[in-house]
RNA sequence: GGCGAUGUAGCUCAGAUGGUUAGAGCAUACGGCUCAUAUCCGUAGUGUCCGGGGUUCAAUUCCCUGCAUCGCCA
């Protein structure tokens, strides 16, 4: 079988997010999950660089589209290797095979007659890069974005969109699983129940110009969405590529709730438009929400994914994201979820089920895979809870539901923990007349953990490797033929690596900590004056509280009217705007490049009106100024501590 | 305004075509074990299953209505 798996384009007026980098985990988690039962996976992802939004984002950072969308897309690259994500291919809307791709597409959808020139005339918001109807406006101003939209008559192209529309609904209708899971396949049919409008493809080039021009008329480009989604037909070599008929067969789409409309509607019309199937399944998946609203910008709770990395683990983060969401809803991110993941899951079930198993097998079988003998009841039973694993595990993998799939791997993980309590093997190997009985029981154990590595392989690559290593187990893994029962060799030579997972230090327990300690009478009833003299004193408790890290400045320019201050692009590890008092003792091309301390978590302030997310460490020394670094190069976004 | 979804233990959620003691994980308390990452195993709980009304021998589950939250559409 062949499958061919997609990512949004994720569109770089932005860096990447949580929300991102989930999208790109389900993705790669599935490749690896579809290349494991034999599948031929083509994983694409990429990003999506035209657009007003991108001008205006360019024009705040003061240089030009082409270099910012490339200094974002690169943000993007770089960033999915800290999580293992391994796509086959990275796609730009602004390489020139998709620009050549889009502009073919177009040629050919207006021959034929789905394109034609209207003018139209409405109210359109810059903010929306769209027209907002009458209704839509609050107080006679954009509700998203608070500002009056313009009037506006304006000549464009139009797609013939509601030619397909009752074509689309009978498709739906008729596929079940087009649309999943099942609430955003009826919200497309709700949706459906009105007349479509026809879709506005293009923008006069004198409104815009940042976009691939129309190529039958040099006065327009091409709406972002028009263009953005051709993406997943160039990425696999339309209309001549030899790999092209079966991936675009086999074409699985992934995307958040956000973008439903354009997948949903506009993709499939365009492709029928142009005479190829419509993709095969669209994977809809909620938000994130962080602290009991929405990930936002202006709010500060965006999650970086680089952070996240630096602090839990790729494995960690991967884990806890495919467990905690129940693909399709919205779910809550906290660091207190992820800690309890880590140390419930991660450390004591899973890490040290692995951790006991194989010491015992180290102390009691000679590092051996041992030769099991008959089989009791208890034995069978955990084979068969093993087996039961498996076949839940394929289904829910198959359904994208990940959370429940994880939930059956550690049922197991749950059931060989206690049959380690049952067997007692630390008793059966004080008798000598017991050791087959021994053997059996480690080696039921050994198999189960076989099982479980080979579930958590697409999940957790890492720590599936480290766990098939630890067993002696070389061969290809796959999850096929390797999935029955009592296919690990006995001689097989076991060692034990170091734990696979750390308990973390979690917020609650400090808290509980400090109430240990409570403040004693004597203490509250001082004044200022009658405290010892420790003031100038903190607890290493508030010493933590500063995020130190270290910090790469990547850009850095001069700020008009200002002798003193720098304005600093600082990578910590996701980039960040701070303003240095640096101006009189560095100039901006000798800091660029240079590895710097900052505070990352200071409350962001304006100086000379630009926000500075943090302050950069430096030495003030008899009139001169030096800043602070550390004796090597290390990864930028490192804590100091 | 229209359509739809959700509301279950302190937290996150599962669940029943209506039928005896409503579940899981985490958190809490107590007990056990010692192979193990102060881990593991066992026990103990607590719930007007959102409010109100109706159908029924019987409703948390079905129907109506109200409230709250959310989504889509206008």
């Amino acid at each position: 079988m062949t499958t061919y798996i997609t990512t949004p384009i994720f569109y770089v007026n932005a860096q990447p997010h949580l929300g991102h980098a989930f999208s790109t985990i389900v993705a790669d988690t599935y490749c690896r999950y579809r290349r494991l039962r034999g599948d031929v996976v083509l994983f694409q992802t990429g990003t999506d660089e035209h657009g007003e939004k991108i001008v205006q984002a360019a024009q705040g950072a003061a240089v030009s589209p082409g270099e910012y969308v490339g200094r974002i897309s690169k943000m993007f690259r770089d960033t999915w290797p800290l999580l293992n994500i391994e796509p086959d291919n990275f796609i730009r809307t602004t390489d020139p095979v998709h620009i050549k791709t889009v502009q073919n597409i177009l040629q050919k959808v207006y021959e034929q007659g789905d394109i034609y020139f209207s003018e139209y005339s409405g109210l359109y918001c810059k903010g929306c890069e769209r027209f907002l109807t009458e209704k839509e406006l609050l107080d006679g101003k954009c509700p998203d974005h608070q500002v009056a939209p313009d009037p506006i008559t304006e000549q464009n192209y139009f797609f013939r969109m509601s030619k397909y529309q009752e074509w689309l609904i009978a498709h739906i209708n008729s596929h079940p699983e087009f649309i999943t899971p099942e609430r955003y396949r009826n919200e497309v049919l709700s949706f459906l129940k009105e007349p479509l409008e026809d879709l506005c493809i293009s923008r006069p080039t004198s409104r815009l110009t940042w976009g691939i021009p129309l190529p039958f008329d040099e006065r327009f480009v091409t709406y972002v969405w028009f263009d953005a989604l051709i993406n997943y037909l160039t990425g696999i070599g339309y209309p001549d590529g030899e790999n092209f008929p079966p991936f675009w067969a086999a074409a699985e789409h992934i995307i958040a709730k956000d973008i439903l409309k354009p997948h949903a509607i506009y993709w499939p019309t365009m492709l029928r438009s142009l005479g190829l199937a419509p993709y095969r399944k669209l994977h809809v998946h909620g938000y994130w929400n962080v602290g009991e609203t929405k990930m936002s910008k202006s709010l500060g709770n965006v999650v970086r994914p680089a952070e996240m990395v630096n602090e839990y683990g790729a494995d960690t983060v991967r884990y806890f994201l495919l467990r905690d969401m129940s693909f399709g809803l919205d779910s809550g991110y906290s660091a207190d979820a992820v800690l309890n993941r880590q140390n419930s899951d991660l450390a004591n079930d899973l890490g040290n089920l692995f951790s006991r198993s194989l010491t015992m097998v180290v102390k009691f079988a000679q590092s051996t895979v041992p030769v099991p003998g008959a089989p009791e009841q208890i034995d069978l039973e955990l084979a068969a809870a093993a087996a039961a694993m498996m076949e839940t595990y394929l289904r829910e993998m198959d359904n994208f539901s990940f959370n429940r799939a994880l939930a059956a791997v550690w049922e197991v993980i749950s059931r060989a923990n206690k049959y380690i309590v049952e067997n007692a093997p630390w008793d059966l190997a004080k008798n000598p007349d017991k050791k087959e009985r021994l053997a059996t029981v480690l080696y039921y154990l050994l198999e189960t953990l076989r099982l479980i590595s080979l579930t958590l392989l697409p999940v957790m690559p890492v720590t599936a490797a480290k766990m098939r290593q630890a067993l002696g187990l070389t061969d290809t893994p796959d999850l096929s033929g390797q999935i029955s029962w009592g296919r690990l060799s006995p001689a097989n030579s076991i060692t034990l690596p170091s734990a696979l997972f750390p308990r973390l230090d979690s917020g609650k327990k400090q808290h509980g900590a400090d109430r240990e300690q409570p403040p004693r009478e004597k203490d509250k009833n001082m004044t200022a004056d009658e405290k010892p003299d420790d003031s100038d004193l903190i607890s290493f408790d508030d010493f933590k509280k500063v995020d130190l890290r270290v910090g790469e400045i990547v850009a850095a320019e001069k700020i008009k009217k200002s002798d003193r201050l720098l304005k600093l692009t600082v990578k910590a590890p996701e980039e960040r705007t701070i303003v240095a008092g640096i101006a009189e003792f560095y100039q901006p091309e000798e800091v660029v490049g240079k590895q710097v301390l900052i505070a990352a978590n200071l409350k962001p302030t304006k100086l000379m009106g630009i926000a500075s997310h943090g302050m950069v460490l430096a030495v003030k020394d008899q009139g001169t100024l030096l800043l602070s670094a550390v004796s090597g190069k290390v990864t930028p976004g490192s804590k100091v501590s």
